[in-house]
RNA sequence: GGGCGAUUAGCUCAGUUGGCUAGAGCACUUGGUUUACACCCAAGUUGUCGGGGGUUCAAGUCCCUCAUCGCCCACCA
């Protein structure tokens, strides 16, 4: 137990910080064991990439997700938050081939797929998973001990039985479809890995002549690189411009190949001049036209989206872009060229690559989504899953209803590579978890399965599947997950998917979508803008429990977040706040017994004052809860930043110090509750700040050397304890402290109005409303003396004296009228000015207050509660009129 | 083309089923070396709740409409 009084002026969080997370790490705090009699409470981290650095994207994430764990183990929960990284297939590739080049390596071609692969996994040994480090300056309270990888043995084997499973069922299929693909990476992507762009770019409008020699068709085209795939030209069947022409065919320039012209209805007489070149190899709706229509796909690419030998020897090699060019000039100077429109069109990029992706056909894998889709979709219907906030669940119904195929194979080999072999002589497919035993000879695919294609099992591979492992059956299916709403598809519908048809059941209940964080001009954070925060810089500046509770704090629900690094000074100075209210404690003396449950206290005998905090850690307890369930997480630290600051600190703390000040017998009382609400706001605040008030649980003599606050029970409603529902008892009593403070407030106001400089001790004169408040008010003189730090306070039923005393400033407050005598020096202009403006004030309202009264169809349609309280109201504002015109002629 | 969100004090945002005189932080002004805290204390200043219409006894809150900004989805050749 700590008992001196040595604490440090200002709050310093490196030390303190870096002293408790390992000692917490180190006890096994942070560990949920899977056969407790508790009830169980889980979360899967979003596996954040193994080639990741912290940003503030994953503080906030990583925060709320540790507010739930550190809030349900406080209440007594068994809890496991599991944590892990993801192999990231195409970002992790690339990262160490960009290493490997800039070291002057042997690179990826050269090395061959397994040297390669194992580079890989040497640099994740290496730099891999810093992540992982960065997260512990957080505080976050994940499970260690479960820690996993996307790519360890035992996620690859779920992996594999997943992919079994579906081929065996028909989902998962190998076809030559119309794909994404990435020219740098030169893999295939997913359609929700493409990122549409709007761009400038032309719309080229050039002449195909009629092979018969009769004239010519305009098409129009932002890609004439294309035309060496073209195999028809369209037009709308009912398109009386082209009628005749259907069926003929065009010469396809620069080439020596005739094309034939077709009637589709993709073909749109609005746009362009109606005439569409055909590329079935390389449009998606092209391709569909050549399907209707039986045509030939040509491929024109190469796998870096060069052009091959099929575009003739001028072209083939030549990139895209460089053909593009080259095309365009042959077609001038043949004179085909008609018109060059500037124009801005959505283009598709990749991710990763950031350049344009081409869509081809290739041989790929694919899933079918529909049937699997079924079930998650009525899950998340029916309520069994719940999304925060509620309308991310119309963009999830929107894409679960529209899905389609997923390409899951991938040209890389950073990855699970798929289970599927090709048997050399007879091309004859085998699916499997092992390689075929026949003796016949198989080759292994080479493709590797898509990121995503292993995350989606994350909820449950993490806990062991596909064993039937004890954590499965306890922790699963977890209770909440927090993520960003830009990966709702990829990666939270998925999961529900998987859970629905592998477990059979809901991965988990809750999904919270967060805020994305932008930089305070509402830009989004990139490296390249240079205003993307090192989070671990904020966290020596201002510590990591002020970078939490900041970030929490500003968040807006569901929007965007304005984040600059000055925005911390608010959690750092908070936690200030809370450090000097305890070291303010501990300078009175060593910690009371009755810290937990006000032991030493007789009940009955606490003052007003007391029963006033009691009552508002109560409220505070109550709504933080209420918040925390329903994820309304800036409302819970607001709650309680306005608990410490205001309703503690600003008048608690400083209305005790007449009786800290005063006899033994009442200090010690007052000892017991300052120790009492203490040691529940640092247990409330905990989720949020877990180092301070782990520090200050300890300081304050709370806690034993051996205990930790983590281990201690989260705050519940009073009424639960024994200790008297106080809130209800004494309504009165409670709205008589508030006129006091009220009234405090008015006297200070005069003060400060008067210019009376806060040091001088002065008199006041109080005329109280009635007998109730003056004994009230009598028999706290000694805390209105020391808020208001007057010398002398006279309290009365009887008007203030003018004609012996002089006319005096005055304010009006429920509890009374409250004078600062000033010997004459009043301003009797200004005192009118302010009467007078308060005179018309009060009729306005008191005129409003009757004309809404006596409607008629307010009194009868308006509940009794709204009514009496418009009544009391106008009652009220009548008093303050009567006693504003008394003043007014006071000054006469 | 569809869908979603935003618009409240100088700035960033609260304002949960409509119900007392619309709040907070920051900023700003004035005063303060009070025996916790200047990362502080006290007192202040700042609002046609984006525009228009409607429902209602009552609208920042519900409905319609317009405007501006942002995001997502969709095959705009």
């Amino acid at each position: 137990m700590n008992t001196n009084n040595e604490m440090p002026k200002a709050y310093e969080p490196a030390d303190i910080e870096n002293k408790w997370y390992p000692l917490w790490e180190q006890r096994g705090y942070f560990h949920g064991e899977a056969n407790s009699e508790k009830k169980a409470y889980s979360i899967v981290i979003p596996p954040p990439n193994v080639t990741g650095i912290l940003h503030l994207g994953h503080v906030l994430n990583n925060t709320l997700q540790d507010i739930l764990i550190r809030w349900r183990k406080m209440q007594g929960y068994e809890v496991s938050w599991f944590p892990g990284t993801d192999h990231a297939g195409i970002a992790t590739e690339s990262k160490v081939e960009k290493t490997l080049r800039e070291s002057g390596e042997p690179g990826r071609d050269e090395l061959g797929r397994e040297q390669f692969i194992e580079k890989v996994w040497s640099w994740r040994e290496e730099y891999g998973g810093a992540i992982i480090k960065q997260l512990r300056k957080l505080g976050t309270a994940c499970d260690w001990e479960r820690e996993r990888f996307t790519m360890d043995e035992g996620l690859n084997n779920a992996v594999r039985k997943v992919f079994v499973d579906l081929y065996n069922k028909g989902y998962i299929y190998r076809g030559q479809r119309m794909i994404n693909w990435c020219p740098v990476a030169k893999t295939a992507l997913s359609d929700e890995e493409v990122i549409y762009k709007d761009v400038d770019g032309k719309f080229y409008h050039y002449n195909y002549p009629l092979s018969d020699g009769s004239g010519v068709l305009q098409i129009a085209t932002t890609r004439p690189e294309t035309m060496f795939g073209d195999t028809a030209v369209a037009v709308h069947p009912d398109d009386e411009r082209y009628k005749q022409f259907i069926g003929k065919t065009v010469d396809l320039p620069l080439t020596d190949r005739k094309i034939p012209i077709i009637a589709d209805e993709h073909a749109d007489p609005e746009k362009g001049t109606g005439c569409v070149k055909i590329t079935p190899g390389h449009d998606p709706n092209d391709f569909m036209v050549g399907q209707r229509h039986d045509l030939d796909i040509i491929a024109i690419m190469n796998d870096d989206a060069s052009l091959n030998a099929k575009c003739g020897a001028e072209f083939e090699g030549l990139d895209r872009l460089v053909a593009r060019k080259k095309c365009v000039k042959m077609l001038e100077e043949q004179g085909l060229m008609v018109e060059i429109e500037d124009i801005k069109h959505a283009v598709g990029y990749s991710e990763r690559g950031d350049v344009p992706i081409e869509t081809l056909v290739s041989a790929q894998w694919f899933c079918n989504m529909k049937e699997l889709a079924k079930p998650a979709v009525e899950a998340v219907k029916s309520g069994k899953i719940n999304f925060h906030p509620q309308r991310w669940s119309k963009t999830y119904d929107h894409w679960m209803e529209n899905i389609q195929d997923w390409c899951i194979s991938r040209q890389i080999w950073w990855g699970h590579r798929i289970p599927a072999w090709y048997n050399d002589e007879t091309n004859e497919i085998y699916v499997g978890l092992e390689a075929p035993s026949d003796g016949g000879s198989w080759t292994q695919e080479k493709d590797v399965l898509d990121t995503w294609f292993s995350s989606w099992l994350w909820p449950f591979s993490v806990m062991g599947w596909p064993e039937k492992t004890k954590t499965l059956e306890y922790f699963y299916p977890t209770c909440d997950l927090v993520t960003g709403p830009d990966i709702i598809f990829f990666w939270v519908a998925r999961m529900i998917m998987a859970g629905c048809e592998f477990m059979g059941d809901i991965p988990f209940k809750n999904v919270y979508f967060t805020s994305i964080i932008r930089d305070d001009q509402g830009r989004k954070l990139s490296k390249s803008l240079g205003n993307s925060p090192d989070p671990l810089d904020v966290i020596d500046i201002y510590g990591a429990d002020a970078l939490r509770f900041s970030i929490i704090y500003i968040a807006p629900v569901g929007m965007d977040i304005r984040y600059s690094n000055e925005k911390c000074e608010l959690g750092r100075n908070f936690a200030n706040k809370l450090w000097n209210a305890c070291r303010f404690r501990l300078m009175q003396g060593p910690v009371t017994e009755g810290f937990r449950d006000l032991s030493g206290v007789n009940h009955d005998l606490l003052t007003p004052d007391e029963k006033w905090i009691i009552s508002w850690i109560n409220e505070a307890i109550i709504m933080t809860n209420k918040s925390l369930e329903d994820f309304r997480f800036h409302y819970a630290v607001h709650e309680i930043y306005e608990l410490v600051w205001s309703t503690f600190c600003d008048w608690f703390i400083e209305t005790s110090k007449v009786r800290l000040f005063g006899n033994d017998e009442e200090k010690q009382q007052v000892l017991q509750v300052l120790d009492f609400v203490l040691f529940k706001i640092l247990r409330l605040l905990h989720p949020f700040m877990p180092f301070i008030t782990e520090e200050l649980a300890h300081q304050m003599g709370f806690l034993t050397e051996e205990q930790t606050i983590m281990q201690e029970s989260y705050p519940r409603p009073l009424a639960n304890l024994n200790i008297p529902s106080i809130m209800e008892k004494d309504h009165d009593l409670l709205d008589l402290v508030e006129a006091k403070f009220q009234l405090v407030r008015a006297g200070r106001s005069l003060r400060a109005n008067a210019g009376v400089p806060d040091g001088k001790k002065i008199n006041y004169f109080i005329k109280a409303t009635d007998q109730i408040n003056a004994d009230f008010l009598n028999s706290e003189i000694a805390s209105l003396k020391i808020l208001l730090k007057a010398g002398n306070i006279e309290i009365s039923l009887i008007d203030y004296d003018v004609a012996s005393h002089g006319a005096a400033p005055s304010q009006i407050a429920n509890a009374g009228i409250i004078y600062l005598p000033l010997d004459g020096l009043i301003d009797l202009e200004e005192e009118r000015k302010k009467l007078n403006k308060q005179k018309k004030e009060l009729e306005g309202w008191i005129k409003g207050s009757i004309a809404k009264l006596s409607n008629e169809k307010f009194l009868s349609n308006a509940p009794e509660k709204v009514v009496s309280a418009a009544q009391g109201h106008l009652e009220e504002m009548k008093q303050k009129l009567e006693r504003v015109e008394s003043l007014i002629s006071d000054l006469k």
